[in-house]
DNA sequence: GCAAAAGTGTTGTGTCTACACCCATGT
DNA sequence: ACATGGGTGTAGACACAACACTTTTGC
């Protein structure tokens, strides 16, 4: 579960109570129970954490099952991705705490390789799809969003350039509003909102796409007219 | 497991002898024998199908969890996406055949959309990395090369350009080497090859890449000499 | 010479980065 | 007025699609 608090990307990490690993932190979760799906199990698990109201986005990435992940008992694990709005400050129980995923402790199993492997994935996909809606608040400055994407990024971000291209791509749209500028003066900014509040992917990134003109599948299609004589157009 | 065979993207299918299900169509795969890695187990199942040698790419899919996704008893399943090259004929078994992707047979538990996700996949893949080695043979003309991206997009690809991409991204190399033209005339086509036999990465498509000169993790510069008086430049 | 297949030259377009400049507010 | 932060205008780089044109072969 990951969030953008204090301007960096953190993750909730849990304090396991018995062995193995009794004492270090892993990643919240737990065994599936009979007739669940896993991403069910997965909702039931972090809801002892975290209202479940507050996870916008939540997204499989990957089952490990190297034999000696786990000591003593062999356990597979699916990994799931779990996104928090920056504005949301959910109670959490004592035994868990949020940390920089720059600076993780050392981790449980292969708790580690999976928090980075879920970086690698939000950062890929704050490029070509709109899950920033998942990170941002309802409402917001593009300055706001900015350093938003610059802690999940890890590097700056021009604002700039952030809301054209969110903007030609239509993943951001203005409220008509403005928000009161700060105590040391500036032009007060504008309010935007993501359009979707559901994962979309809007840059194709799709080199090799289709011919202009033809339908998805052009393969049973005949090379009609075979332009014996003149050319048209 | 995907190939492309006779200009079509096929997937090798397996009949199923035993209940549920028996009699039709199901994707091959089995049981994770204890201390086995999924990724053991399915090469496992598959050497029982088709020579390992042959499998020039395997990447794990998704986990499938729902309860109703096989009758009477609860499994899960995890799908791996394989792919062939397609000059590769494997021997088959008897009870296993392929079949074009396009036009599926009725298929056993939710495998129909596991093998339209592999095909989703497969697809993306193509434009953003170099998986194509793995459906091409060793050496190839590049229109034999459009071919096997035309069958497995779905929609006809230039060969002009699909040369010109892969060659500007460095995915492509020439071995000196012409084909022989074929019995109808025709300018010999030059002989390619992958530069590389291992998936990369060779479109960032990172829009809101980092800064030209920054470092990747930039958050804790200092910005250095606040510019009070000059412009440099 | 002519058809077939392969390959090159060239133009136009869209999307992005970078940077200069202008705007609105607080003190 | 001037510092602070927000926003627009614009130019250049780049990757790509489309298409005209040239090259090399078989017949």
């Amino acid at each position: 579960m990951l969030q953008v608090r204090d301007g960096l990307l953190q993750v909730l990490l849990w304090r396991r109570a018995h062995d193995p690993f009794a004492g270090s932190w892993a990643l919240p979760g737990g065994y599936l129970e009979p007739g669940e799906t896993l991403e069910q199990s997965i909702r039931r698990h972090l809801a002892q954490k975290v209202d479940v109201r507050e996870l916008a986005h939540l997204e499989q990435l990957e089952t490990r099952s190297e034999p000696d992940r786990t000591p003593h008992e062999w356990q597979l694990a699916t990994a799931y991705l779990g996104l928090v709005p920056s504005d949301a400050d959910p109670r959490i129980p004592d035994d868990t705490a949020w940390h920089p995923v720059d600076a993780l402790p050392p981790l449980a199993f292969d708790h580690e390789s999976i928090v980075l492997a879920g970086r690698e994935r939000l950062r890929a996909k704050l490029s070509y799809t709109n899950v920033g809606y998942a990170l941002a608040p309802r409402e917001f400055t593009i300055s706001q969003l900015r350093d938003i994407y610059a802690a999940a990024l890890g590097h700056d971000v021009s604002a700039t350039n952030l809301q054209r291209v969110l903007l030609r791509r239509g993943v951001l749209e203005s409220t008509g509003q403005l928000r009161a500028s700060g105590p040391s003066g500036g032009r007060p900014g504008a309010l935007f909102r993501f359009r979707k509040q559901t994962l979309e992917v809007t840059d194709q990134f799709a080199v090799l796409r289709p011919p202009s003109g033809a339908g998805p599948s052009s393969l049973l299609r005949s090379r009609a007219f075979p332009a014996k004589g003149g050319r048209h157009r």
